[in-house]
DNA sequence: TGGTGTGAACGGCTTCACAGCT
DNA sequence: AGCTGTGAAGCCGTTCACACCA
């Protein structure tokens, strides 16, 4: 098994149990099994031992998995071992909610910058950070900032990706409610709200 | 194909399809061919062929698909072709930038409500909307709401998602971090931001 | 006995090739 | 000739059953 191409389902749920065992860690449990793990998540206990089993199993049979262990062999695989940097661009409502949002820091993720276009804007502090101008996306490879978000309006989405680009960025989470064109060397993960909430009446059939 | 079941993936991009229609349709374009359709939005066209084929082709062999058509007819599928209203509950940083919100409005969907449980925070309008007190989501029923957006702290998601049921809602989107049981005729979409970002370190290898 | 690890079966979605209509 | 509609093939991911080990 330990050759095999890993699912991208695979990668989405491992943030998912991560957060699940550093909390059990903080509780002080020593030692999980894949059953309780994946009550919780709403996620079945073969499908956690199938995920795992990917990078080389590292539970004991008979007993479970120890909770330490978890946390840190999951963080390696995820890259989430040393603090990642993300810059955020567009600090309207979305922007300034993703820059309040305390998720991020259990992951070791940083929003390390953050850009506006707006010049009433440009200059003000935003959660402990300076909003910088957006023209200045070109010294993200010299602050070894490596993600950007994108919380811009929809028609700027495609060139602000562009220059994250140049800038030396090669993982984008993107909120505008665009497909983004990017090399295939360079990953973009899009979250269109709107496109979710559509999705709901289809399920829901009115009175 | 008209009998078979649908791919829920089917059903996820609709919207996108749905959107991209309606700009067109505002354009005044009165026909498009799936290849036109489908190279904006990062999509194949036989993708699009395959979708719209399980709802029984509507588009014209040699021609196109008439955007007009397509407008209704996928408006009727996601069942988006009246007015949908869903409260929002909970009015932080992200409930707030969800109901400033622009991209619903395109989709039919309407927030109607709002709620919070600070009563610092009822009583005042957002958005042309009075927040509510929570202990008011009861009177959801009488007001023909039927969906509900969680967007309150991962620890409250629980309760307030059994509040929204017991009012009668039946489509849950929720914005917190965790997973949310529910009977099974109940819909719930998860967003869960940080996992997105959690997963991006992964394509990103650090320098 | 109890819980992990994994090949194999299964199912669902995507891709393809081409038949069918205009 | 051009573009849609669709069975069939192929691929990917989930589920299962059971071998394996503490």
């Amino acid at each position: 098994m330990r050759y095999h191409r890993i699912p991208d389902e695979t990668i989405k749920r491992l943030p998912i149990y991560l957060r699940r065992v550093i909390h059990l860690s903080e509780l002080g449990v020593k030692c999980v099994s894949s059953t309780e793990l994946a009550s919780p998540l709403g996620v079945t206990p073969w499908q956690i031992r199938k995920d795992l089993s990917y990078f080389g199993g590292f539970g004991t049979r008979g007993v479970g998995y120890n909770v330490e262990n978890l946390v840190s062999r999951i963080r390696k695989i995820l890259k989430l071992n040393v603090v990642r940097k993300a810059a955020l661009v567009g600090v309207g409502n979305l922007g300034s909610a993703i820059l309040s949002f305390p998720g991020f820091r259990q992951y070791w993720l940083e929003i390390a910058a953050v850009f506006d276009i707006d010049k009433r804007k440009v200059g003000k502090e935003r959660n402990g950070l300076v909003v910088e101008d957006i023209t200045l996306l070109g010294t993200l490879k010299e602050r070894r900032i490596d993600m950007g978000i994108i919380a811009v309006p929809g028609n700027a989405a495609q060139n602000v990706a562009d220059d994250l680009i140049k800038s030396g960025v090669m993982g984008i989470l993107n909120f505008a409610p665009r497909y983004i064109e990017v090399p295939k060397n360079v990953k973009v993960i899009t979250i269109d709200i709107a496109l979710y909430l559509a999705c709901l009446p289809y399920y829901v059939p009115p009175k």
